[in-house]
DNA sequence: CGAATTGAGTTTTTT
DNA sequence: ACTCAATTCG
């Protein structure tokens, strides 16, 4: 509701007070961006702060973005140098200039978890202990550091984080690794600002008196280090606002700590509570029905969202016999509506609680001629191809990059097989030099062959060559990998097609700020710019709304979903995340569940989610498609039918007086065939073919 | 050393 | 279903 810029009380308040630490609840869909960014610019224009002395923090780059953007509208001022961004890349930038503080080397690169699971593969090898195991001990670490527990302190913690002493010496190890790599994991950003902080008084200092004013928002899905940061920067001035939301916490399984908004209360007592609730984005019944399920939650800050919107259309629940009826389902629905004009495909969301839930439905999609686009999932930076030029690149800032030069040492292959490499391993350790320093020194020791030598002199040199182009732009060093390498000789059409996008997205950048970049920042675009309907995960909606929505999968062991229906805490938090499914929603919100579903392979009996019995009836529609079997053949002697239509939807055609438009899509049989058509002069027609006169483009 | 085949294990959410 | 790792063979 960005039309009228007038702010309703609650969000004035908000927005104009500013001495002293406040707490915003701000529930869902209550304009809570815009307070936040107003409150930007009464900071700057009534405070006469300078921008670049707010330091602001949202969860996501994408949400950063945003910030920017609307910021750098209002002010009319460049956004660049500002401290608007995620946590991590705060730190990064605090870390880049301060790390040396701490003895490390401000060239560090950035482990993410793919190069964290390598590591801790290599160390679990060496120590002959499970190897498969280390997705779950990466993950234990990684939580510990989300609670600043380094390994001096786990050892010392006794059993206060469930002490096992094999998993301190992996941590401990794990840690002097990544140390001699010049590498920092993703928790280590915030891990080692808060050491920063803690253990220079002096550079504490220069960023308290930096940052006069400190937004925080997401605030219900920081962790405990992320909040001991930004407390340390904050105690001294008080001058903050964190702004959250409780019910819609659902990060913990990566370290958010809801509780951190509970203790906001307890370590600024003098906090001023303020309540956003009234909601401008859905119906009354949307809000009926998810507050109704989310109320069933306790230990939550009570709200009571209202709209002044009417009560709307009914939540329809949709009962269907198996994932690909649901598919269809949905398909069919998004067309009917779609039809009648009044949305566009751009207005469209399917939300799922797995990635794989996605299949079925883009199968749907796909036979129904609706365009789509599938958005986050795999994130392009993990890809094989992708994090293999990224090794290159960081190797030419860093070569003491050990698990990058694992990675390509032999990618594309060079002759230098598993027994060379266990050679460099050893002489790296006997010696406690990187990988890199052990190679020169292998070719210069004289027991190996003479090819082996020329291979590796012929790798050390390459990489020789590819750090004298660290200040080049990224691109450049790119394109010289990619050709020294023959990195895309017979390579598949689609990793080529990657390639070519991570080359693109490299352009007028440094080195440096783009591998920043890319390890940062997870995907490469962000919503679909085209009028397609968008299919995403419950996690990756959070923050995004659509007119409507569909949910699918409400059932036991998807929403809530398997592993999380041992503790209570686990199922708040699955229930948590349907809330936010369904707060997405503006106009309409379609919920679906299956009898029979098709997952890992096996066909499973399915049982309607408990949630779904929280759904307060006379807000809603319930529609059992199981009963009808009937209908099922009558629906496949259609579709045969369907195969000859003289105008496909998307084609193009004119119209003797109306002009030109678009086909949207062409129904009914014989003489009352009939087609809709979008004319760019009348809007949405519906023809009868016989009678129309269309012509063909 | 490298390629190919077989076999086994794993399937959440993301900075 | 699909990916990834180990094993085996050339």
């Amino acid at each position: 509701m960005a039309s009228h810029s007038e702010l309703n009380p609650q969000q004035q308040e908000a927005v104009l007070y500013t001495n002293g630490p406040l707490l915003l609840l701000a529930g869902a869909g209550s304009g809570k961006t815009r307070v936040i960014t107003h409150k930007f610019v009464h900071l700057v224009k009534n405070k006469k702060l300078k921008p670049e002395q707010i330091l602001t923090v949202t969860f996501t780059n994408k949400a950063a973005e945003e910030m920017k953007s609307r910021i750098s509208q209002l002010l009319k001022t460049d956004t660049h140098g500002l401290w608007i961004g995620t946590f991590h890349s705060q730190c990064n930038r605090i870390l880049r200039k301060e790390i040396k503080a701490l003895d490390y080397s401000p060239d560090f690169c950035i482990y993410d978890e793919d190069d964290q699971c390598n590591l801790m593969r290599q160390i679990l090898r060496e120590f002959r202990m499970y190897e498969a195991l280390y997705k779950g001990v990466v993950a234990r670490i990684s939580n510990l550091k989300a609670h600043l527990v380094s390994p001096e302190r786990f050892v010392a913690s006794g059993d206060s984080y469930g002490f096992d002493e094999k998993l301190a010496r992996i941590y401990a190890r794990y840690q002097a690794e990544l140390k001699k790599a010049n590498a920092l994991d993703l928790d280590d950003l915030i891990m080692l600002t808060v050491r920063l902080f803690e253990e220079k008084p002096r550079i504490l200092t220069k960023y308290q008196d930096m940052f006069s004013y400190i937004l925080v928002d997401e605030f219900q899905d920081t962790n405990v280090a992320q909040y001991r940061l930004i407390k340390l920067l904050a105690e001294r001035d008080r001058n903050i606002c964190v702004v959250g939301d409780d019910d819609q916490s659902i990060y913990k399984f990566r370290g958010a700590n809801v509780g951190n908004i509970y203790d906001f209360e307890r370590d600024f007592p003098d906090a001023r509570i303020i309540k956003l609730e009234q909601n401008y984005r859905s119906t009354q019944n949307i809000l009926d029905v998810s507050g109704a399920v989310i109320s069933r939650n306790e230990m939550r800050k009570q709200k009571r969202l209202w709209t002044e919107r009417g009560c709307g259309e009914k939540v329809y629940c949709t009962v269907l016999h198996n994932e690909e009826d649901e598919a269809k389902y949905i398909a069919r629905m998004i067309k009917d509506i779609y039809l009648k004009g009044n949305y566009k495909y751009r207005d469209f969301a399917v939300l799922y609680r797995l990635n794989i839930l996605s299949r079925p439905i883009e199968e749907a999609l796909r036979a129904e001629g609706i365009p789509y686009k599938v958005v986050g999932g795999l994130a392009f930076y993990q890809r094989k191809e992708i994090k293999d030029m990224l090794a290159y690149l960081r190797l030419a800032i860093n070569p003491r990059d050990n698990v990058s030069l694992r990675r390509i040492i032999n990618v594309p292959s060079r002759g230098i097989g598993t027994a060379t490499i266990t050679k460099i391993e050893n002489e790296a350790k006997k010696n406690s030099i990187s990988l890199f320093e052990s190679i020169k020194r292998i070719i210069s020791g004289d027991v190996i062959t003479a090819s082996l030598r020329t291979s590796l002199q012929e790798f050390v040199d390459f990489i020789e060559e590819l750090r004298k182009m660290k200040d080049a732009r990224a691109e450049e060093v790119l394109r010289f990998v990619l050709e020294k390498t023959s990195y895309m000789d017979g390579l598949e059409e689609e990793r080529m097609e990657n390639i070519e996008e991570l080359i693109s997205s490299a352009r007028d950048i440094s080195l440096r700020e783009f591998l920043d970049k890319t390890s940062l920042f997870t995907n490469l675009d962000d919503l679909p710019s085209s009028d397609v309907v968008s299919l995403m995960t419950i996690h990756t909606a959070k923050g995004l709304e659509f007119p409507v929505v569909f949910i699918t999968g409400l059932e036991e062991g998807i929403l809530p979903y398997f592993k999380a229906t041992e503790v209570p805490e686990d199922i708040c938090e699955e229930r948590r995340l349907f809330y936010v499914a369904m707060t997405r929603a503006k106009d309409m919100l379609f919920m679906s569940t299956v009898k029979l579903r098709r997952l890992y392979s096996k066909v499973q009996e399915q049982e309607i989610s408990r949630f779904l019995s929280d759904v307060p009836k006379k807000c809603t529609h319930w529609i059992d498609k199981t009963i009808t079997k009937s209908e099922k053949k009558v629906e496949l002697v259609k579709e045969v039918k369907k195969v000859d239509v003289p105008y496909p939807a998307g084609c193009r055609v004119r119209h003797p007086v109306w002009g030109i438009g678009v086909v949207r899509d062409c129904y009914g049989e014989g003489d009352d065939r009939k087609v809709s058509v979008n004319f760019q002069t009348v809007g949405l027609k519906r023809l009868a073919i016989k009678f129309a006169n269309l012509e063909r483009l």
